[in-house]
DNA sequence: TAATAGCATGAGAACGATTGCAGGAGGTAA
DNA sequence: TTACCTCCTGCAATCGTTCTCATGCTATTA
């Protein structure tokens, strides 16, 4: 690298000392405006920048955040993760702060993340949808490194997550309100999500209704394979689901595929409601009925509850259960209408 | 931040002189092996890590790489942008460096990027797709901050980019082969890219023994609309193209579209052929053949070519063009078979 | 006039590492 | 014994800031 100017220059030439200039640069109101307007002259005439590696020094601090990804390949095409990534990245431009982006190799499908972190610098962390019982996390709760959760819950920590419970609750009541009353649900993976979707599913029933049945439900793992057959597996009992209600987008659309082999026509004979809002859904035909996470918002909140809490770290912990919003489109329509 | 060990804490728990943790620490073959333990014993016991922040002021380097992003919100969710960042991310992993993200706020459509970046440290810098004159690209050109172009050229820095003129011209070939003969195409917008794949086209109805027919060929923009209202031109000659080739999988689902809505089979009666696979592509109906961009492949070399680069300033300028692959699937298929 | 307050400035010690240089210990050769 | 070389180690300067403290100046008040 050219030897780029230094503070001394800046002192050296407008005949004061560092500290002046330290003053100046930080606006303090400790130097005499004359004084300010001089060095500020010098400044711009070397095209001057404070150096941000001898600053974050003293000042222990880095002005750099971390986001923490999960370690499968393709992680960051994951449609939830994008968006996530785009609210953070909107939500930054307002402070000082940028991202450093962290995937490490070492991941225990057990137990999440390796404790340790490399020691570069960071002055906070983003985690995305970490396990439950995730090594890093309860290593970072006991630190005092700023940590915000998204996607994902904590005692200790901030945290952002949608409200998976009230989100399923209101496709079920809206489903019944459009006349269902046999609601099909493909869950996803076992964990917290999977929990709290079916809980809202129930809940939907109960304050419809309807009673609740084991042969309605089944499991999934978020994929459009395991959509596909699990939706068979519901199409093939007597009594049928008049609609299909999938943890995930992809589950949905193979439970569209699969209407379609088995000849059930969609949404006439059979309704379809997925959950994410990916852009799968409007590429699908018919287009899907879905639940909008509202990732984007996600990570602009998380990026404010970072900065904040790295600029005070004796702030409350703070959380917030955010509101899915349903997307009706093709794939799901009133029963018994044409 | 709890204070952490530092390196004289070491060095006085070790009796030796942190000049000696030091050269542990670096694996200095000038300390003794019975001191060398006696200081690691200290160093695990702590759990000491270096302070990187103090070592990258001593020298004047960071480990820290920026990957400079378009400032369009979704950005993040552009599919050949996913796919660099999955090589980047994937390759970065041999090598002790960071990688940060940098969204700039003020761009312009005509000039880029502006010229100066914040001064947070980088040792090098990714920029993926700049506009051909961008400012920023052309600052950097005189300075000596290690930089690789993805998806874009330049006569002075390190570029990685698609052959976009064979990748075109063997997708014609291919048609070609398949017995087509009038190719219709749907290109970008103005720029290198769609120069070049202009050009690939040319060159594939001239090696093909076919002659350039202006009416079968369009501009887009890259939106599905537009290859929606292209398409429909297109179609709308008398002397219709019995496959049409788009520059983008985008253009080549609105191409799809169109061709339903005017009655023609997919592909039956017309093949449609797109660029990028992108996830579209298989999610369209039918599956949409396609040219893929090794995207990830370019991630992965960009970042060899960047740390290497770092790592000795004055190596030769390095550029790659990498070949698109052809994907055929469902929308395209031999002229006249059934 | 003397005491006090407030403002503007500079000297210099941090921050936590790396590294050039000097020097001591020990070995070998003349 | 002396000279010289090799191997190991420590001292202290250095990177570019920030920030505490001391100091000198000016204005205000009794």
């Amino acid at each position: 690298m050219m030897k780029t100017h230094s503070i001394k220059d800046v002192a050296r030439i407008a005949k004061v000392s560092t500290a002046t200039v330290s003053r100046v640069i930080n606006n303090s109101n400790l130097v005499d405006s004359w004084t300010r307007d001089r060095v500020l002259k010098v400044i711009k005439k070397l095209d001057y920048h404070p150096n941000l590696v001898a600053r974050s020094l003293i000042r222990g601090k880095s002005n750099l955040l971390t986001l923490i990804v999960p370690p499968e390949p393709n992680f960051f095409s994951a449609f939830y993760f994008r968006q996530i990534l785009c609210g953070i990245s909107h939500s930054l431009s307002k402070y000082p702060y940028r991202m450093m982006i962290y995937q490490p190799e070492g991941y225990d499908p057990k137990l999440g993340y390796p404790p340790h972190l490399d020691g570069f610098p960071m002055d906070g962390i983003f985690v995305i949808a970490p396990l439950l019982e995730d090594r890093l996390v309860k290593h970072l709760e006991k630190e005092k490194t700023p940590v915000v959760l998204i996607n994902a819950r904590s005692h200790v920590l901030d945290w952002i997550d949608l409200d998976n419970v009230s989100s399923a609750r209101e496709v079920v009541l809206a489903l019944s309100k459009m006349g269902h009353t046999r609601i099909g649900f493909i869950n996803g993976l076992e964990g917290y999500n999977a929990n709290a979707r079916l809980e809202g599913y129930k809940l939907g029933l109960e304050k419809s209704g309807l009673s609740y049945d084991p042969q309605l439900v089944t499991n999934g793992d978020y994929s459009l394979e395991k959509g596909f057959t699990a939706a068979k597996k519901l199409l093939s009992h007597s009594r049928k689901p008049t609609v299909i209600f999938a943890a995930n987008d992809l589950m949905a659309i193979g439970a569209i595929r699969a209407a379609h082999e088995l000849g059930f026509s969609v949404p006439r004979e059979l309704s379809i409601f997925g959950f994410d809002d990916s852009d799968a859904a409007t590429l699908s035909q018919p287009q899907l009925s879905t639940v909008r996470q509202p990732f984007f918002e996600m990570g602009e909140r998380a990026t404010d509850f970072l900065v904040s809490r790295v600029e005070n770290l004796k702030l409350p912990q703070k959380t917030i259960e955010l509101p899915g919003q349903l997307v009706f489109r093709q794939s799901s329509k009133e029963k018994g209408k044409n």
